[in-house]
DNA sequence: AGTGCAGTTGACTTT
DNA sequence: TAAAGTCAACTGCAC
């Protein structure tokens, strides 16, 4: 049976191996391979100049991959359904085929105004998984299961020999000036594409991995022991399957360590699926709106001139690479939520225009962790004094990005102010009493009533089946107020 | 050689 | 993927 223009829509999926939306689409009849270079979308307040830069060099990686087997990409710039709607006009659509996103609120609003086209056209548009994240899900149980069951099925091949369809342009990718996007130069900034993610995975594989578990709290050790690999799983030059499949191949702690993290990639990215509002709205009801922007202190986080070191060095290092490791994140957000009390919202934003890698389920979730909003964590408030101290003993990473402290003696690099008789400039704010404040102020609101109700119910959506169990205390206070006959009783005790 | 004691370590709890 | 506090057990040392 023969079958109409079968058009595949590229999106952060940027490869031919594991494709299953181009293999099903071939199946059907000829195929339209289609990226569109929406303005709108890199103008959005996370979208940044590396992120496009990786994403344009994944390009070019597949144009060319295109071109092997016979069948340019094609290019197009404009709003999503005009360049489709102009598609079917020009060219007839049979289908319209992709991976199911996860994104963010402007990418989810844009799949909706996809959606209603494709149905008032009557193109049926075929969206497939390429993660362990589950559309409409109705709960948690059996997620893991799934998430193993998907990442175990076969890799798809790239596909061989298309047939060229002619007379169609195949247009040109837009530099930094034509998106009008802001210069943000980041030197040491990972290469896109998936022959460099290949190279990349290779090497993590033969060589890195071993060291993995040691490498990874570190910078010092971070920037070369880690895989490496997030930036091109989140534009989808490599895919989670085939990275997790070859990962298996080998055995050891190291193997282990990074499968798992795998898992709750996908883990976090469900979150956002599940609950798209959680990109700007705190999780639990009682922690919104609890911080204040203050411009000052937003930009000396922002710049690396805190006046902590090592809060400063690591805000330095991201902004040159464009990547650093989860713990470096982790304090950073901490610092600024906690220390600076500045709503995760606006420090978010930036961290995700830094971050080459930024994958918005997982980074809205983490935002939010390591801000105490969510409320089904612990809160954790990173000591960035006792974090060099641990991960920077001989401070050879503050030096290299603290030039300014070049003459302050080892002793004294992780806190100069402690160097009596220099004048040396105090930290913007006072480490212990700040995260004391902070501590306090966290608890006096996770004690006010009805906040374990709340929590109850974020667990039961949100919570991981397989070690987010709620606590005991916490399990026995809302048996309390859930079981109406006994809090009937205790309301009469 | 046993006792007292300051200091350390590790498990566990609290915030 | 936190940090600080608590407490008991332990250690090294002086006497």
């Amino acid at each position: 049976m023969v079958h109409g223009l079968q058009l595949v829509w590229f999106k952060r999926d940027l490869r031919l191996v594991d494709h299953q939306p181009l293999a099903r689409a071939l199946a059907r009849g000829p195929v339209l391979p289609l990226y569109i270079v929406e303005p709108e979308l890199w103008s959005q307040p996370d979208c940044s100049a590396r992120q496009w830069a990786f994403c344009r060099e994944s390009l070019q990686d597949l144009q060319e991959a295109f071109a092997d087997v016979g069948q340019p990409l094609i290019i197009r710039s404009g709003d999503a359904v005009d360049v489709l709607e102009r598609a079917r006009r020009q060219l007839g659509i049979s289908a319209l085929w992709s991976h199911e996103e996860t994104g963010n609120a402007w990418t989810f609003a844009r799949d909706r105004r996809v959606a209603a086209w494709a149905r008032e056209r009557g193109i049926p548009w075929h969206e497939l998984p390429q993660f362990g994240v589950v559309r409409r899900l109705q709960t948690r149980r059996g997620w893991a299961r799934r998430w193993e069951e998907r990442m175990g099925e076969a890799i798809t091949p790239a596909p061989t020999g298309l047939t060229p369809l002619s007379g169609i342009a195949p247009g040109d990718l837009p530099t930094n000036d034509a998106l009008a996007l802001k210069a943000d130069p980041c030197p040491y900034r990972q290469r896109g594409g998936r022959r460099l993610g290949l190279q990349e995975l290779n090497d993590f594989l033969a060589h890195r991995v071993q060291g993995y578990c040691r490498s990874i709290s570190s910078p010092n050790l971070a920037f070369k022991g880690c895989s490496r690999l997030s930036a091109y799983i989140t534009w989808g030059c490599l895919s989670m399957r085939e990275v997790l499949q070859r990962s298996r191949e080998f055995q050891g702690r190291g193997v282990s360590s990074f499968s798992s993290r795998l898992h709750w990639h996908c883990h976090f990215i469900q979150k956002l699926e599940d609950q798209p509002p959680i990109e700007w709205e705190d999780f639990h009801p009682f922690m919104r709106g609890i911080r204040s922007l203050d411009d000052a202190r937003f930009a000396a986080w922002a710049e690396g001139q805190t006046g902590v070191p090592f809060v400063d060095a690591c805000m330095r290092a991201l902004r040159a690479h464009g990547w650093i490791n989860f713990r470096m994140r982790a304090m950073l957000m901490s610092f600024a939520s906690y220390n600076l009390w500045l709503p995760w919202r606006d420090t978010g934003l930036h961290l995700a225009r830094q971050f080459v890698d930024y994958e918005p389920g997982i980074h809205w979730s983490q935002c939010q962790m390591q801000s105490g909003s969510t409320s089904i964590n612990t809160i954790r408030i990173y000591n960035p004094i006792k974090q060099g101290h641990d991960h920077d003993p001989d401070g050879a990473f503050i030096r290299r990005w603290c030039p300014e402290l070049e003459d302050v003696p080892a002793v004294h690099l992780h806190e100069p102010w402690s160097l009596l008789g220099a004048p040396r400039s105090m930290p913007i704010v006072d480490c212990a009493i700040s995260a004391r404040e902070a501590k306090e102020r966290i608890f006096e609101i996770r004690r006010s009533a009805g906040f374990d109700r709340h929590a109850d119910a974020i667990q039961q959506r949100h919570g991981s089946r397989r070690s987010g169990l709620p606590s005991t205390r916490r399990r026995r206070s809302s048996r309390l107020t859930t079981d109406p006959g006994i809090e009937q009783l205790t309301l009469d005790l």
